[in-house]
DNA sequence: AACCGTCGCAACCGCAATTGC
DNA sequence: AGCAATTGCGGTTGCGACGGT
């Protein structure tokens, strides 16, 4: 026994919709709603469509409220800060941006806001972090990071539900398990940027969550605005920096990482 | 003009979470 | 409580547009 599919795959159409499929999904949604059940959406609207494929073209797209393109540079910004705080909950981010949708956002992020982040990145061996804290700041380009090292940078992002009593190379007071690149800048309610470390004996296990931290589980994300150091006991060390070397990274190379001139530019 | 590589976006896939019975 | 159906989400893929050679 498998999972049961959401549709039968071969009496519904796939691929981009046509107009006339969108003018008939807007004509029914905006009659009927979705009465609460996509599944039987297509059916009724008369559509060769999956319910979920209804789902994510009116969620999408024609939503009457959706912004398409032309991120602004605030709402970059709010991409970038949140991604560093919270990591790819890209519904939880979209959900600030008004008018953007999980994908439009997620789609941003992975073509634009990630090469900027990339920029800027040494390697992706722990050798070279050295390197990249050092005086000689280096800027290496998109076309010479490797899928490792973006896939590093990327799970080096910290995230609150990556608090896990210290275990998490994330947040290891081990150094030598430190991930190379990122600063956590967290969002404070004033975008007020702190660097974070892990302080294990403030996050005692068996919580109740099995993450072992259920003040920084991701139930505690709903209201992302809120979020602040404070919610995680563990995060409230707020002035050490987050260098294998211990060599503290300047303000304004964070905001290089993520395409700004300046630290201030990134955080205003 | 033809080819090729890159980019950006829409859509799909599969899994986890939630809901309803 | 347990199960199936449904929804929500994040990762990935497919493909057209575009620019460079």
């Amino acid at each position: 026994m498998g999972r049961t599919p959401c549709c039968d795959k071969a009496n519904v159409r796939r691929g981009p919709w046509s107009p006339e499929e969108d003018a008939t999904l807007k004509e029914y949604l905006k009659k009927h709603g979705t009465g609460g059940n996509w599944i039987a959406l297509p059916g009724k609207a008369g559509l060769r469509r999956c319910g979920k494929s209804c789902r994510l073209r009116w969620l999408n797209y024609l939503r009457p409220d959706i912004k398409h393109g032309g991120f602004t540079e605030e709402e970059d910004k709010i991409i970038c800060t949140l991604y560093g705080s919270i990591g790819s909950r890209w519904s939880v981010i979209a959900s600030k941006l008004p008018g953007r949708t999980d994908n439009d956002v997620k789609n941003h992020w992975n073509t634009k806001l990630k090469k900027k982040l990339a920029v800027g990145h040494i390697g992706g061996n722990r050798s070279n972090r050295e390197t990249h804290y050092s005086d000689n700041y280096q800027v290496k380009t998109i076309n010479n990071i490797s899928d490792t090292d973006l896939a590093q940078i990327s799970s080096s992002t910290p995230k609150f539900g990556d608090c896990d009593n210290g275990n998490s190379p994330l947040f290891a007071t081990d150094s030598s398990t430190l991930p190379p690149l990122m600063e956590v800048i967290s969002y404070q309610q004033h975008y007020e940027p702190q660097r974070l470390t892990w302080d294990q004996s403030q996050c005692p296990p068996n919580l109740g969550t099995s993450s072992g931290c259920n003040s920084c589980s991701p139930s505690s994300l709903h209201e992302v605005s809120g979020i602040s150091v404070t919610s995680c006991p563990a995060l409230q060390n707020k002035h050490a920096s987050w260098s294998s070397s211990g060599t503290m990274v300047q303000e304004d190379e964070i905001a290089l990482e993520f395409g700004f001139e300046s630290f201030d530019d990134l955080v205003s």
